[in-house]
DNA sequence: GTGAAAGCGCTAACAC
DNA sequence: GTGTTAGCGCTTTCAC
């Protein structure tokens, strides 16, 4: 990396003629023209970049927030990160929690070990994971981060969790058929490159209530090979495949919102009465389901609730680093409507 | 700030004892339990926040990326900050753009003044701001701003532009109501506490149009005093209100992907026929109004362009700092579906 | 086991 | 106008 001590050897000048020059106080140092142009010209040619972690630790007035690194991977809920951040700004702006600073560390689902060196390092305050795959937990938990970490979803005991009890929802869902007298039921889920652990417990969770319930249940699934515009598409090529089949079960249980509303779009086409010839219910928070015709019943995906607890365990641990690991479940409501009445 | 040397004088001992203790090498340095626990409770006591800067500064084997502020109202399209990351995992993995950390700052339209401090100060080595309220946009043509900056929407002459032609969105979506025959027609768009430029320009842009052309347009909009639980109930209650004033134009262009798919489901609800009494056309991106009975004609708000070319844009000009602000417009296109034919 | 001291790259006060 | 120098808070080597 070029510092500006390089330039300033290079052009001939001091080091804080540089410094003044390429942080735009020229004018306040008097630094004639000339040498201005030189060491500009110097600082594009070398390639340089100033570094912010030199200059940060000597700004002496500016506010040193804790830095949270936020690993955040594309595959998550797509409305999952806008909340996050919404809910932050208001928690702050509101007082409610300390001041912090979050960057954020793309990764994509089962390559979590690629961010490895700056987890491991020390390199931030607090870090938050959301590991979905079998394989990021695996590394997890194999791994020392020496820095507060809350996980969201994994189970990992060394590290703080906020979670909601997906095998329950699973459960539960097959108890509502049960009750509702179904014989056989549906679960379909989006294929991902990796299985989701989230899905993966709510899958578990439904098939083990089918079982005790005496439900004939079974998966729907694409194969992981397959790729898929979007997942509304994903959803009708789904449900077009259960059609052709032509054994419609009596109940469905649909994993993903967007995945809901393709298969639903199919399914009504082609003058499925629900609930009466099968009864649906959707875990995610698209509010789509609302005014779909017939209206759809949920299980929510509570988003903000899940970033709320997130953030003020965060701000918490902060204070006290050694503190035991907290676990923290947040409810998932069920919002009936017509699709699956209570 | 409390630092090690705050805590060594508390305890008694070097500097570097607490280092060690702190950042988890206690072994590696044998220092005595008692020492250990001593050092862990007086900085604990004393809120001892470790000074990532510092400690940054002083590893040397650290890779050193360079850091952008990535400005976020979560007033934005709720996909997009989603969409953003997905891009920029995408486009760093595959070695298309240097890798580069990014860190949110968080603001609500038109307060973006907040973030002054740490936008003035040369604190990134580069920025990113979606300016969307008129307040927005003024304070920052009256800042000045020393690192790359990369506006999204907002033209201002000193920074650097990735943006849409949405005038033109608004002109053409006038001019093929106009081809079409309609005499009215109705322009709907979601109330927010501060107008956001973009809606504006589009706006403008189709009431010129509609003038041109002999069209008569009218806007509807709610108060920006009343509150919606969400964009689909707030679509519900407009369309409800244009049914009840009884004056429905022959087309209706409609700003927001959710907000349409809210006022749709009342149309239709109501036996409105589409695109036979009423055409439809939605600025946005919402994967459902593709499956929406009827399908909707729709100009993609591409935020995936959009996010390819900023970050694009933001690699490129940290190695020319001092380069001319560029000016990227990205493409908008019909997709035109049963709403309203071509 | 422990502490002194050098250095990370930069800013800014100050001397010239 | 320009250069010297003392930090910013931490890590890490090395001497004791």
């Amino acid at each position: 990396m070029v510092s500006i001590y390089d330039i300033a050897k290079a052009v001939g000048v001091s080091a804080s003629a540089v410094s003044y020059v390429l942080s735009g106080r020229a004018d306040k140092a008097r630094i004639s023209k000339e040498k201005q142009k030189l060491i500009m010209d110097a600082a594009n040619r070398m390639g340089y970049i100033p570094n912010m972690t030199a200059r940060k630790l000597s700004l002496r007035n500016m506010p040193r927030l804790p830095e949270i690194a936020l690993c955040w991977s594309p595959e998550q809920h797509p409305m999952f990160l806008n909340t996050f951040i919404g809910i932050l700004q208001d928690m702050t702006s509101n007082g409610l929690v300390r001041q912090m600073q979050f960057t954020i560390l793309p990764y994509r689902n089962g390559e979590l070990e690629k961010l490895a060196p700056a987890l491991t390092a020390n390199y931030y305050n607090g870090i938050i994971i959301p590991p979905v795959s079998e394989q990021d937990i695996e590394f997890l938990k194999n791994t020392d981060i020496k820095v507060p970490t809350v996980m969201l979803y994994g189970d990992i005991p060394q590290y703080h969790l906020v979670t909601v009890d997906n095998y329950s929802i699973g459960t539960e869902i097959a108890g509502i058929f049960h009750r509702h007298g179904c014989r056989s039921a549906a679960l379909m889920q989006p294929a991902s490159r990796q299985m989701s652990i989230t899905v993966a417990q709510r899958t578990a969770g439904f098939l083990e209530g089918c079982r005790k319930s005496g439900i004939d249940a079974r998966e729907v699934t694409s194969l992981s090979n397959e790729t898929y515009t979007n997942k509304i598409e994903e959803g009708r090529i789904l449900a077009a495949k259960m059609l052709e089949e032509n054994t419609l079960p009596s109940a469905i249980y649909i994993q993903h919102d967007t995945l809901a509303l393709g298969a639903l779009a199919v399914f009504c086409g082609h003058g499925i009465r629900i609930p009466e010839d099968m009864e649906v219910i959707v875990y995610g928070n698209n509010e789509s389901l609302e005014i779909h015709k017939p209206s759809v019943t949920t299980v929510q995906y509570p988003t903000q609730e899940i970033s709320r607890e997130c953030i003020t365990v965060m701000a918490e641990l902060l204070d006290k680093p050694g503190a035991e690991p907290v676990r923290r479940i947040v409810e998932t409501p069920f919002v009936f409507r017509e699709s699956c009445p209570p």
